[in-house]
DNA sequence: GCCTTTGTATATTGTACATAGACAGTATAC
DNA sequence: GTATACTGTCTATGTACAATATACAAAGGC
């Protein structure tokens, strides 16, 4: 037990795919912070008995992020959270990032969330994102 | 040329489903109050030729918005808009918008848009939804 | 009434997800 | 040094879903 359990869960009834969730879910993680550079995490095999999938899945995902540069992989040595310089933008990330965002309100509304309460999500994670930008 | 076409654009190319992309794109437009109650919407025929894709995967869409309250739908008479009430909203949908949305930035940072135009997006979104609860 | 136009249902095809299981590096015990 | 256990990787396969082709059923225009 002297090892810190990433939370991280899944659902498997979901119609989004469980290797996107495991990448969404630890990118999240990785953006908080929550892995210094030069840590471990959990090896494919483990993390698939705890999420319950196969461990082919939980590979995929880590290629993924090894590929967007958070983590280096090696056969017999395991994932490794690496130092990430923060890559150039390109005006479609940007735009993406502007419509999606508009879609995930739509859908919220949608769904019946009231505007002052996501109105509130913002604002908590404009305050993370610039306690984030001073540090 | 006396229809305003409704600026709705997906990408074929995207790994995000069609059906997903039409019912997104058309969602937002609508929660923007783009159409009032009362109008048509496209037939499926037309929008499936003016996005490129069948008709039946159109239909998919204008089914799932119909679900959700936005849209009539009549066979020989085409989708309408209709006036929809404010659902209540369940703890999970408010917790799914509250993770997605630290998803969303996470992937954003991840491809390289810095933290301020970051956080300039989801300022511009309060201002647009306080103005909505206003009216 | 006939024909056109609309959304809907069914069958088929292609693609992606998840898994099973074998493989190939790496570290470690001896 | 060698054997062994452990790690990520590759290939094949079953299954579910996405997109289409095509036929059908309901509504409206003439």
């Amino acid at each position: 037990m002297e090892q810190r359990a990433p939370a991280l869960k899944i659902d498997l009834a979901s119609s989004e795919a469980a290797y996107e969730q495991i990448t969404s879910g630890l990118r999240t993680l990785l953006v908080a912070g929550q892995f210094r550079p030069g840590s471990q995490l959990p090896t494919v095999r483990e993390l698939a008995i705890d999420l319950g999938v196969h461990h082919n899945t939980v590979a995929e995902a880590y290629r993924i992020l090894a590929e967007e540069g958070w983590l280096d992989l090696k056969r017999g040595r395991g994932a490794t959270v690496v130092e990430r310089p923060q890559p150039q933008a390109t005006p479609e990330s940007h735009a993406r990032f502007s419509r999606r965002l508009q879609e995930l309100v739509a859908r919220a509304i949608t769904e019946g969330v009231p505007a002052p309460a996501i109105v509130r999500e913002l604002d908590d994670l404009t305050r993370k994102l610039q306690t984030r930008g001073i540090k």
